[in-house]
RNA sequence: GCAGGUGUGGCGAAAUUGGCAGACGCACUAGACUUAGGAUCUAGCGGAGCAAUCCAUGGGGGUUCAAGUCCCUUCACCUGCACCA
């Protein structure tokens, strides 16, 4: 084995020195490169983050040889709670356990020689960086786009917390095992389910992988249907959101939800009051958790003293209440067919309610649904002047009707909601308002942002589930900054997907100290043109991003209303026990220990190699050793230059460079390697050596994916200029194929043989050569010549009887 | 339950997008070199068969001259979301 470590320091030294890859926001073909900036945990870089980073690392420094001005930065994504909770258990600062995990993480990316640009990096703990956040929260604030809201959170009484929906899974508390309690809290929150349908038609504006653009879809959830009002016997009426109008006749019962406004208003009215708010008070009790998990029984209970008019044909039917109904989603309260809907047909059967059937079909043991009679020419019963028509024409027809009658709306309704952006945590950006008895909520001048942490040992949370910064007094007091009087700071801080939702911004113009990126800058790199990341942050974080962006397009700070062109995402690296890496499961592979032990290019060029990128693949360090091996045989190979110039091959060399460059930019690295593989396999049975040309194309080709030891080598034999300065090798189209041919020629479809041919001979003389082919001639024998095919180039196929 | 994904040798995987299934690598076997080999090189390597040939891409069916690839159906696993009206 070589001598790595010498020479990937060097070569690490010399990138360093040169500053090779520092970027200008200046020259022609921008191009702009991005990956998901890590999360610096103490434990390190993951060998997952190395796939990725390699991978775009390839990309572009290949695009930087074929002329691109690269842009290829990194960053950390460093708020957070698991930063907090270590601070808390080793009681010191988060941000000093962050400054040593971010060194960490770049003194591990160095090592790996990732071509960033760390001129431009940051943390977005960083306070230049943060004064940014708050200052665009502000704007959002400014714009009635930002409000406060009473909304419940999963409280731990034991440890007195409050926890996201990850840390409450299951409806305990992940820290303590307690069970997790519902507390309101007036919250923060961002107006985004405004922009629902601006997110679905931005799409389009992308070149999204097309599983990235339906997760996209799937969790803003549109759904069409139509809003009608359904009047209360003796006076009132309430509202009812649904999709299948068409089974109007079917309505045996109503159900609303227990948290919605509806029944408070109806109160007065009920006879059975104290059942009622005791249901009320049990599934306020529970988290969304425990409502999936009671899913089995249908509970509910019959609110007394008020009935339901169904306004298609003037029946009364009973009201229930039920948890399966959500206060915040359509109008809170539904009308049930349980004719038609499973959840509806087995409320029915739990509270032994009337089942009405409207369409044909079976309903004996389950209800007959959308997905059963959608598209399939089924038709409506007991539906008087419907009855008969299709479901499709009904749904139209039960639709115009209702909304002429001015009882009915057509409205789409989305599963989307305004984002919670709130959290009673220290680590975060601390939420940019100021409350004043006299004033209410105003944001804090610009002059003074940012507004900065404390320097304080204590980060323990508090008993009420205030942020740990309310018990700070010198951070919750202030003056009112339109009136000058006392007031208080919010305590609350960011989510973390705060920071991460505009950082791509930034990275154009990152010490830009008197805006958050030069409106020049953003229009110079335009999109980002690749954004690659895990499948995990392919909803939540891309939806988080684009909705921000959005927003500050339609306010007039950045020039497109979408700024990410193409995201792709991929596979994790998983333990050799085909598991996903975990200290508990003792699977963790850690990439310092592969660097030291075979050097940075072969991790790379064996995370490149181990499969399709955008697949789980299992870590198998045998495979790894094999890359090792190529590596050695490219050292050797050295030692058979002859002193020919031009390529030995040149079909071959061609071939290769077409491969290389397409591969590289479509996601099949392992496939990239392998060609490489295959002209090294060449080169070795070239009977006279190798020409330095033929070397200097392998160095070069290689060098996106192993930088060092291409450089080094290239060095080593006087082959050219460094690599990393030199230009892409252009391929000649008509040379990446032999003028020979290998035809395969089959017989009723069985491979009988194969043929030479020139490329371009004609078909009837293709046919005349693949009928003379000994093997075939034999299959065609006291045969009748039914159909000949001949694919010019692929194939020849003759069908006999 | 819904949505998305995956299923090909002993293993990781390829397959120009409908055209010779298994490229490339690992593991394995045999041989060479060697004091030695967990180094290197050469050859072999889906299954059955001496062979011609036959069988084989989770299972079943279909379209086609031709199917891993398209259609229908079914099973298994993975990942999200989860009573969304």
């Amino acid at each position: 084995m070589y001598n790595f470590k010498e020479i990937e320091k060097k070569w690490q030294n010399y990138w360093d020195k040169n500053k090779t890859f520092k970027v200008k926001n200046e020259g022609k073909n921008p191009y702009y490169i991005l990956v998901e900036f890590p999360y610096p945990s103490g434990s390190g870089l993951h060998v997952g983050h190395v796939r990725s980073y390699t991978a775009q690392d390839a990309l572009a420094r290949m695009k930087r040889m074929q002329g691109f001005n690269v842009l290829y930065p990194m960053g950390y994504d460093a708020f957070g709670a698991p930063a907090e909770e270590y601070a808390i258990k080793t009681h010191q600062h988060p941000k000093n356990v962050v400054k040593k995990n971010v060194e960490v993480f770049g003194n591990q990316m160095r090592t790996l020689g990732f071509s960033f640009d760390w001129d431009r990096s940051f943390s977005t703990t960083d306070p230049e960086y943060y004064k940014w956040t708050q200052w665009q929260f502000i704007q959002f604030f400014k714009h009635d786009m930002a409000y406060k809201a009473v909304t419940k959170v999963n409280w731990c009484p034991k440890c007195k917390m409050v926890l996201s929906n990850e840390d409450a899974a299951g409806g305990v508390c992940e820290r303590c095992g307690t069970q997790v309690e519902q507390k309101e809290k007036s919250q923060w929150m961002l107006r985004m389910a405004k922009y629902s349908e601006d997110l679905l038609k931005g799409l389009d504006d992308t070149n999204f992988a097309e599983k990235v653009k339906l997760g996209q879809i799937n969790w803003i959830g549109k759904s069409s249907g139509v809003e009608m009002d359904v009047d209360i016997v003796g006076g009132g009426k309430f509202s009812i959101f649904t999709t299948c109008i068409e089974t109007v006749y079917g309505i045996t019962f109503f159900v609303i939800a227990p948290d919605g406004k509806l029944i408070e208003e109806l109160m007065p009215r009920v006879e059975n009051k104290e059942e009622v708010l005791e249901y009320i008070k049990e599934t306020s009790l529970k988290s969304s958790m425990d409502r999936t998990e009671l899913n089995k029984g249908k509970s509910g209970v019959l609110v007394k003293g008020v009935e339901a008019i169904n306004p298609i044909n003037g029946k009364h039917v009973p009201i229930y209440l039920g948890d399966f109904v959500l206060g915040d989603y359509g109008t809170g309260a539904v009308m049930a067919v349980p004719a038609h809907d499973q959840r509806d047909y087995e409320y029915a059967k739990e509270h032994n309610l009337d089942i009405v059937q409207v369409i044909e079909g079976d309903i004996s043991t389950k209800a007959f649904e959308k997905q059963d009679y959608l598209g399939k020419n089924c038709k409506l019963m007991n539906s008087e002047e419907f009855t008969g028509l299709t479901v499709e024409e009904a749904k139209e027809k039960i639709t115009d009707m209702l909304v002429q009658k001015g009882i009915a709306r057509r409205v789409n309704n989305y599963k989307m909601r305004d984002w919670v952006f709130g959290r009673q945590r220290f680590w975060g950006e601390p939420i940019p308002m100021i409350y004043c008895d006299d004033c209410g909520w105003n944001p804090v001048k610009e002059e003074d942002l940012p507004v900065t942490l404390p320097d304080v040992t204590e980060y323990e949370p508090t008993d009420n589930g205030e942020s740990p910064l309310a018990k700070i007094d010198e951070f919750v007091n202030c003056k009112c900054p339109v009136c000058g009087k006392d007031a208080k700071r919010e305590t609350d801080t960011m989510p973390q997907w705060a920071g991460s939702s505009w950082y791509f911004l930034r990275f154009m113009d990152p010490h830009n100290d008197h805006e958050f990126a030069s409106m020049d800058a953003m229009k110079y790199w335009n999109k980002v043109d690749w954004y690659n990341g895990g499948m995990e942050h392919t909803a939540r974080h891309l939806l988080y991003a684009r909705f921000w962006i959005q927003f500050l397009y339609n306010i007039g700070l950045v020039p497109n209303k979408e700024m990410i062109w193409t995201r792709v995402s991929h596979g994790m690296v998983l333990g050799s026990d085909n598991q996903k890496m975990s200290k508990s499961k003792g699977n963790v592979i850690n990439p310092d220990d592969i660097v030291n032990e075979y050097g940075a290019d072969t991790l790379r060029m064996y995370e490149m190699f181990m499969g399709d990128y955008q697949m789980d693949a299992p870590w198998n360090i045998d495979s790894l050793k094999g890359c090792s091996r190529f590596i050695d045989r490219i050292i050797k190979i050295g030692e058979k230059l002859n002193d020919k110039s031009g390529y030995t091959d040149e079909i071959l060399a061609n071939k290769t460079i077409a491969k290389v460059e397409y591969d590289l930019t479509h996601l099949k690295y392992n496939t990239a390697v392998s060609s490489l593989m295959i002209m090294l396999n060449e080169y070795d049975k070239f009977e006279n050596g190798i020409t330095k040309d033929d070397y200097r194309l392998l160095l070069i080709l290689l060098n996106p994916i192993i930088p060092h030891i291409t450089e080094e080598l290239n060095e080593q034999y006087n082959l050219g200029e460094a690599i990393c300065k030199s230009t892409w090798p252009q391929y000649d189209e008509s040379k990446t194929q032999d003028e020979l041919l290998t035809l395969a020629i089959q017989v009723n479809g069985k491979l009988r043989g194969t043929i030479k041919v020139n490329k371009d001979k004609p078909n009837d003389e293709v046919l005349k050569l693949a009928k003379e082919e000994e093997n075939v001639s034999k299959h065609l024998e006291g045969k009748e010549i039914i159909k000949e095919i001949v694919i010019p180039g692929k194939i020849v196929n003759i069908v006999v009887k």
